[in-house]
DNA sequence: GCCAACGTTGGC
DNA sequence: GCCAACGTTGGC
């Protein structure tokens, strides 16, 4: 099983969102970043966790732990000329952007700050705290996952 | 709101 | 294929 990381702006899309539908469970769209989408596409599988993390907003941080509930499959958002995602490059015959499905496994008990992130020293070596990085898909080790579990409980 | 860092675009 | 200009991300 692998980990990820899944950024999401909370006014776009919040745990609070993905709480509030069905299943607990919806898709993680409007994905534009190639290195992101070829995460998801390629190597992210059902079953596999992820945190949902809160960007662009007043405390950045980690909220919860979902689950990969489907594999990638296009990104409809993509086709939609109404939707702030539409790639005019992109279309449903040849599709270039995708999405996976997420369920929410649950909330942390805490908010897992960005600035604390930064502070271990074990995870200095995670994209997120990397100087520059933007990546909005990425990569989480099974050793920076429990870490920041472990923070959970401080 | 600022701005550094990064990715993409498009002229050449 | 280079690279300047531009748009976006995202912390602060």
């Amino acid at each position: 099983m692998n980990y990820w990381l899944l950024k999401s702006e909370p006014t776009a899309f919040s745990i609070d969102d993905l709480v509030a539908r069905p299943q607990q469970t919806d898709h993680w769209d409007g994905v534009r970043n190639y290195q992101a989408r070829n995460f998801m596409r390629d190597q992210m599988r059902r079953g596999d966790r992820a945190f949902f993390y809160h960007s662009s907003c007043k405390e950045p941080g980690v909220v919860a732990i979902v689950e990969i509930s489907r594999e990638a499959y296009p990104d409809t958002t993509g086709f939609d000329p109404k939707s702030p995602h539409f790639d005019p490059k992109s279309d449903a015959a040849n599709p270039k952007w995708f999405m996976v499905d997420v369920r929410l496994v649950r909330r942390l008990r805490r908010l897992i700050r960005l600035e604390e992130i930064k502070r271990n020293p074990a995870l200095g070596n995670m994209a997120l705290v990397q100087r520059g990085s933007r990546l909005s898909v990425m990569p989480v080790t099974a050793a920076q996952w429990k870490a920041i579990l472990r923070m959970e409980a401080h």
